[in-house]
DNA sequence: GCCCCACAAAGCACGACAGA
DNA sequence: TCTGTCGTGCTTTGTGGGGC
């Protein structure tokens, strides 16, 4: 039984409405859904969500306050039962699949159109989807290609994987796919992976760190970027700014700089009142800068980047830890020669070699 | 019978944001 | 800085058809 026919179920018994939580506990108890997931309420509450959202009148559900749900039409639902027995939304077999009428298969629509539009970088699923209907190759009846699409190379990288081939697509997160073709092999992509370790490990660092040891180490990477008359200013209680220093540019622009650091966690993106909070704690002839090991929701990055406000520069837990190798903090470089053979030794003919 | 293809629903994790 | 709510979308799963 899915989870909304088991609210179905829930509701009409209730014959009232019921908070999404008591919801939940009451399929479980009745044994008509068995939670998987770490926040089966969340699911349930999502689920009657989507619903209504998605069917709007049609929906077997109506939302009557926040996070309490009804039947829309509970005597309906109850009435076409027979013999006291629920009718669930939906029964029966699923549908029969839609029939594609192209050659092309999706997987082969998709790897044409990252050899045609992805200049050798990922492309979201959608946008492949999308291209191959606009191309012409891909012409599905279905109602969710984007979905078919996505599921199509999943399968097919797992596939490959399981049968120890080399597989022809490549998951980049967040629903992009590249062509494994465009993969860098060699000593020059492990170096690269070895530092993407590295970056990993220097942030991890970070986050062990006192607030007064970032802070140290914040105003050391300032100074080797080029500040100049570095100012702690945690202690003084100074508006929420950490550090003050003046960018000196070719020893002919100077610039002050009020730096407030952020050292959260990676899932607590600053957000846009930090950035007004900057920016009111600055002096005279002042600019901002917000350095975070985490990173920046979409709102702060509008409000630092306002046209008609002083603007306040951003970096986050990405970019800091790439200044702090470029600059050797927290980090060992490791030299090493690597040679290549000379072209210009090489012979100006290709002589064929012989039978033996 | 097995494998691949195509589809859609289910279920979950995650992100943004507001409020505490 | 944490927690709860709401919304989004990624991933898995089940089903059926077709080819070999």
């Amino acid at each position: 039984m899915s989870v909304k026919t088991a609210a179905i179920e829930v509701l009409r018994k209730a014959q009232s409405s019921l908070h999404a939580k008591a919801i939940t506990e009451q399929i479980v108890a009745a044994g008509l859904w068995q939670p998987s997931g770490k926040t089966p309420e969340a699911t349930v509450s999502a689920q009657l969500y989507s619903d209504i959202k998605k069917n709007g009148d049609k929906s077997p559900f109506v939302k009557v306050a926040h996070q309490t749900f009804a039947l829309r039409e509970p005597v309906c639902v109850a009435t076409a039962a027979t013999k006291d027995e629920p009718v669930p939304v939906k029964v029966g077999k699923k549908p029969s699949p839609p029939v594609v009428k192209t050659g092309l298969s999706f997987t082969t629509c998709a790897q044409k159109v990252l050899e045609q539009f992805g200049n050798k970088k990922p492309m979201h699923y959608r946008v492949i989807t999308e291209k191959a209907i606009a191309g012409g190759w891909l012409q599905s009846s279905g109602k969710t290609p984007e979905a078919t699409m996505y599921a199509q190379l999943i399968t097919d990288i797992k596939r490959q994987q399981k049968r120890g081939e080399r597989p022809r697509f490549v998951q980049h997160g967040r629903g992009y796919v590249g062509l494994s073709q465009w993969m860098r092999q060699g000593l020059a992509f492990q170096i690269e992976q070895h530092n993407e370790q590295i970056r990993k490990k220097l942030r991890e660092r970070l986050m062990a760190m006192t607030p007064g040891e970032f802070e140290e180490l914040v105003a050391e990477l300032l100074a080797e970027m080029g500040f100049d008359m570095i100012e702690a200013t945690r202690l003084s209680g100074d508006g929420g700014i950490d550090v003050r220093g003046t960018l000196v540019v070719g020893d002919v622009v100077r610039i002050k700089m009020a730096v407030q650091v952020k050292k959260w966690k990676l899932k607590n993106n600053i957000q846009a009142p930090v950035v007004q909070q900057v920016r009111g704690s600055l002096g005279a002839h002042e600019h901002g800068l917000i350095i975070t090991t985490s990173d920046f929701s979409p709102g702060a990055a509008r409000e630092a980047a306002q046209a008609d406000k002083t603007p306040i520069a951003l970096m986050n837990g990405e970019q800091l830890v790439v200044l702090l190798m470029e600059h050797d903090i927290g980090v060992r470089r490791i030299a090493s020669d690597l040679f290549e053979l000379d072209d210009e030794t090489a012979p100006s003919e290709v002589v064929p070699l012989g039978d033996d």
